[in-house]
Formats: C-alpha cells, structure tokens, sequence
DNA sequence: GTGAAAGCGCTAACAT
DNA sequence: ATGTTAGCGCTTTCAC
C-alpha cells in the first residue's frame, strides 16, 4: 500500500506538500497540485486513517451510543440509525454503534477516554441522563436524540410531539369524532418519567381542550395483550368512544384485535391513529393504519450534521430542533358513524364531518403528497 | 489525558513494560505489573485508539457493510446489527456502520483502503457479490452474512433454509395438512436470483415430496397488497388448501387480510406459518402468527465472533454455519377442519391430525420451550 | 509557494 | 524480567 512517502517521491514534492494538497490547509500552485494529484492516483494513494487521526487528533469517527438493555430497536429506531450512518457515510465520516447501557457509566467513560470518538449521538435520552455529564467531563461533543428535563445548553434534535399530538387530534376532530381516547406508553413509563409518554400526555389535554373537548386517557403496556387490554378498558370507560389515537405502537395492534374480536369495525365504528409509527409498520395492519410518520431517517441524518458542526466549528451554537410526525391519512380512520347522543362529558364545538366525497378525495390527497 | 508516559513515569518503569502490561505479549512480574496498574488507575490512564492502531496496525474495527439501495432494515437484520454490536463490543472491538451500494465498488475499495477496518462483515450477500471480489484484493478479512453461490474458501454464516422449511412442513403435515401453498418472495427477486428465494423454493418442494404431496407455490410482491394478490391466487388456483407457509415477511400480513376478507378463519379454515420472522412481528398479527424465528441476534454474534478469530490467529480456518429459524407455535395454526375430500393433486400418505387435546399440548410445550 | 523536521502515543524488535 | 529505541504514516510548526 503506498503511503504519503511514495507519493512524494513519485511528484518529486515533500510529504508536507502533498499532506497540503489534501487538507487544503494552505494554498499549493496549480502545477504542484496537479503532479501531487497525478502521483496519488497512479499509486491509487489512500491515506491511513489512524495516521491520519493520530497525527491531527480528530478521528473522523462519531459514536452512536445506544441503551443495550432494550429488546431490540424498533422501526423507528432503525430508520434513525441507518439515516445517521448515510448522513456520516456522506461527510467522510465513521458511525461506530456504541452498545452502553444507560448506567453503564464506568465502560462510556472507557470508551470515550480512548480517543476514538471525535463526537457522540445519545439515543434514548432519559429526562435524567448520567450519561451527558460523563461524555462532558471526558470533553466529547454530544447531540442528544430526545430531550432531558432541561436540555438548556444542549444540542438535541427530538420528536415534536406537542405538534404530532395536536395534528393527530385536528385529524380525528376534523373528521367529526368528539369522544378520543388517548393509549398512552405504561403506567411503569409514565411513573418512570419517561419523556414522551409524559409530553404527549399533556399535549394531548392541550390539544382536546382546545376543540373544547374532555380527554380520555388510558396506559398500556408495550405490547399486543397491552393494546386489548387498554382498548377493553377504554370501551367500560367510555362505551360511546368513536376514535383512538395510539402512542403505543406495540399496543396498536392489540387495539385493532380487540376492537375486531368485539366486531367494532375500523374505521366505521372506531377511527384508529397510530402515533410515531414507520410507513412499513403502518401498511402491516388491515386497514392500514392512519400514522403519523416518525421522521427516523431525518432525526438520525440532522443529528449526525449538528454533530459535525460542532465539530468542525468550535463555536458553541447550540441547535435545538424539533420535527414532527407527518399525518399519513390510510384506511382506519374516517368520519364516525353516528353524530347521534353525545353530551356526556366536555360538551363543546366540534367540526361537523365534511360530507364523504369531499373527505375522500381529501384523505387522498394528503396521502399522495407523502409517496 | 495521561498518556503512557505519564503512567511509566509515575510507576518508574520504561513505556514499553506499561505497554507490555497491556498487551500482556510478554512476561511481567507480579511487582512490576502492580506498579503498573496501580499508576494506570491513579492516572486514569485509556490507552489512545489511534496510536495504538498505527503502531499495531490493528484498529480493533470491524466493518459491517450495509447495502444502502434497500428501504431500511427488517426486524431480523436489525436484530443481527445489534447482535453484531454488542459481540464485538463485548471483545473489545468497535462495530462500524457503513453503508455502501452493493454495486459502489469504488467507494467500497476506497473504505477498505482507508486500513481503519480490521475486517469486515457482508450484509445481503448476493449469489453473484462482486464486493467479495474487492475486499479480498485489498486484504481485508471478511465474512459473509449469507452465501455467494460458490462459498468456497469463505466464512459465512447463514439462515439454514432447508431445514426451516422442512420443519415448518412437518409442523403443518404434522397437524394434518396436505394443501399447503408456499408464498415466496416476487418473481423479481426470483428471476434476479435472490438466494433465500431459490433456496426456500427448492425446499419446499423437496419437503412436501418427502410427505408424497404436490407442492403449490406462489410468488408475491414485498406488500401487504402483494400478500392479498397472491393469496387470492393461490384460491384461486386451490380452493382446497389449508395451510399457507410464508417466506415473505411484508406479504404475510396481506395474506391475513385477505384470508379474513373472504371469511376465511384463520386457523380454523386456513393454518398461516410464517418464516423467517421477528417474535416482534409475529406478535403484531391477529392471531399472533406461528412463525419460524429468524436467529438475527445469534447471527450477528456468531459472524463477528468469527470474523475475530480470523483476525486473532491468522489461520485460514474456513467456517461456514448455518442456523436454522426455531419453530414458534403461536395462535395462526392449527389442524385442517375438515379432512374431507382432497385426492386432487399428490396423493400420498400424510400422517393424521393428533387428537386435539394431545395436539393442544404439544404445542404449548413447543412454545415454552423457546421462551 | 515549498521543504525539513518534530512530534502524535503507542508497539515491537533489539538490547541487556 | 526490563529498558532503549526505531518506527507506524500522517499533520503541522518553523524555516526559507
């Protein structure tokens, strides 16, 4: 393999020169850039990395720290982690995936102490993350995927879920439904603080009390049993409800099987929205589900060029963004069946249900703008 | 940041003898070695990545190629890039993600030239992978996750395709089955030569000849949509079929759609296996779907494991494994109805449905064997 | 605009 | 059993 010394020779230049001609960190004439050039390809020149990284003392490798004591990433995640290494891949850079369990503080302090990590990406960020301190003691430049309690001082990119929240219920509200019930992550979740379930929680009472509307809201354990369960105890609660939005998108199939094992159809009986779900998940149901679509591959992608920025910039511009879910109207919502006796609770201004034609050609739309 | 100066100086020994500490390639007496130990503790002391990757010429990286042309991973290959993950994070070794276009060789050898992968893991592997080609000419190790249809001379591991068909088979002859269709991936993929396909196709057809039964095989589009097209077509072609075995994953949840769009009760009327599947997944469906569980995690360990003993000692210890997919009997399966009328095709024997209570049993002990 | 040379922090001969 | 030292291949002063 030839090195940065064969090329020297071959352009009968100095390795500073050709080191120069590469970094670009000060200007070489035409003519010596040329034979340099001509030199690395006829060598087919590539230079070393951990030379590279020893001698500038930047790696060009950026860890992607995720929770190891989770059962696997869901779809989600996935997307978040795959845009995150494109968006590395396209700026020369390296995404190592860092398995550290949240507590694990003691082997994240080893493996940023070794130098290898130019910058990290925290996934699953709690509300409370021992993590951040460490990787700020050892100096290692950190964007959070998610928000802690007070990120202030933080670079984050992270779910708009008062929005996601609020153009799923305008959906559901929209479409003339008045009785909402909300499945929520666990109770464990909730109790544990965990951020989104605890946000969406409040955005979801913001955003019905703004139609004027009493919320309904029920936790659910992650997973099938969980969804029927909560959906059987959404229906003893409130047997008149004619819309769910689901947080829970493990839960969100049991919902749709408890709903069918009561022979309450989707969407003609109960409107189904699935929060935070990929387009993959969404098309597996029957109806497809009605989503809203988690930006994965765009979070993972914008946290990857803040963390670069950081990088390359010194200065400390903190970025926080927020992205939300886009509404992907399919085939489980839909106007509810009977605008008929109501009036139980939260009795207040609803949108009638547009007339059905133009509500189709509607929903179409909205889907095809989204393909 | 101490460095191993600092810590020879503190424990008043030469670098080399810390080095040697560490890397343990030469005898140090016990007094000397706690010395040692205790300066590098005091000290806080990391060894530096990038310096000991020039000086060793091993960067303890191993590459996991992704092909970026898909749209986003599986439930099974993102379990295998976790599985993968945490092994080579529990040998001391970093996992990096790096997407490359199965036909952007250039890039490829560009990455491989780089020297900052100690070897390399090949995701999709394709009958005819020209990537091979490259990272052998650049020396970088590798092993394949799947098989180029000559895998002589190369580590791999793989999904064992033919005994997974054979005993999702079993489990459905076994239940009293003999119309059973197989749903496989698209025409496309099979005329493209994608191997899961081929393999699956071939044994499903020596399977069922081993049970004396015609095999019926359908090939369907990666969808939902493409799932209801070929189970509508395959009724069409056998009305009289009970069982339905699916390769494919995104299709099956179609099947079921369209399977309880006719009336079809499953399991009652018609038994759906799927292969190759995520218990995640499978848990998603109504009924949860009896399925083969694709090994994704022990995969991903398994390939880095032997990709680090292809690094450790320079032997070239071939090894080629396969894993089966573990039958998982949930709730989408079940003996045939009617054993009535059939003498259509492949007359053979089939063995008799057990008894249902006998049958209830071993199934419940199939399951908990697995949990 | 270009070259010479001093490291970056470590490993691994080569010594003793 | 331990110390000395020459690199590993590159970046980056410092000189011209």
């Amino acid at each position: 393999m030839a090195t940065m010394q064969d090329v020297a020779r071959l352009a009968r230049v100095s390795v500073s020169t050709v080191s120069y001609v590469l970094t670009g960190a000060r200007p070489i004439s035409q003519a010596t850039r040329e034979k340099v050039l001509a030199a690395m390809a006829e060598l087919d020149y590539q230079p070393h990395a951990m030379a590279r990284g020893l001698a500038s003392r930047r790696s060009r490798i950026v860890g992607l720290l995720l929770p190891i004591d989770e059962r696997g990433l869901g779809a989600t995640e996935t997307a978040f982690v795959t845009g995150a290494a494109a968006a590395a891949s396209a700026a020369g850079y390296h995404l190592v995936l860092s398995p550290v369990g949240v507590n694990d503080l003691d082997e994240l302090r080893r493996l940023a102490s070794q130098r290898m990590l130019d910058g990290a990406l925290l996934m699953e960020v709690q509300l409370a993350d021992p993590r951040v301190a460490v990787l700020q003691e050892v100096g290692v430049p950190l964007v959070l995927i998610g928000r802690t309690e007070d990120p202030s001082g933080l670079s984050y990119v992270d779910i708009d879920f008062d929005l996601t929240v609020r153009d799923a219920v305008d959906h559901l509200v929209g479409l003339g439904h008045r009785r909402i019930v909300y499945v929520n992550h666990s109770a464990a979740a909730l109790a544990d603080g965990y951020g989104p379930a605890l946000r969406t929680r409040d955005a979801f009472a913001a955003a019905m009390a703004g139609h004027g509307l009493a919320p309904l809201m029920i936790p659910a354990d992650d997973s099938a049993a969980g969804g029927r369960a909560a959906m059987a105890a959404a229906l003893a609660q409130a047997p008149d409800l004619t819309a769910v939005l689901a947080m829970n998108e493990s839960a969100v199939f049991g919902i749709l099987g408890e709903l069918a094992g009561r022979g309450r159809s989707v969407p003609g009986d109960v409107s189904v929205v699935s929060m935070v779900t990929s387009p993959q998940v969404a098309e597996l149901a029957t109806p497809a589900l009605t989503a809203m679509t988690s930006p994965g591959s765009a979070l993972g992608r914008i946290a990857v060029e803040t963390l670069l920025r950081h990088l390359d910039a010194d200065n400390g511009e903190i970025h926080q963004q927020l992205l939300p879910c886009a509404l992907e109207v399919r085939g489980s919502s839909g106007p509810p069946r009977a605008t008929g006796g109501d009036g139980i609770t939260g009795a207040g201004p609803a949108r009638p249900a547009p007339a059905p034609t133009e509500e189709a050609a509607r929903r179409r739309a909205a889907t095809r703008r989204r393909a």
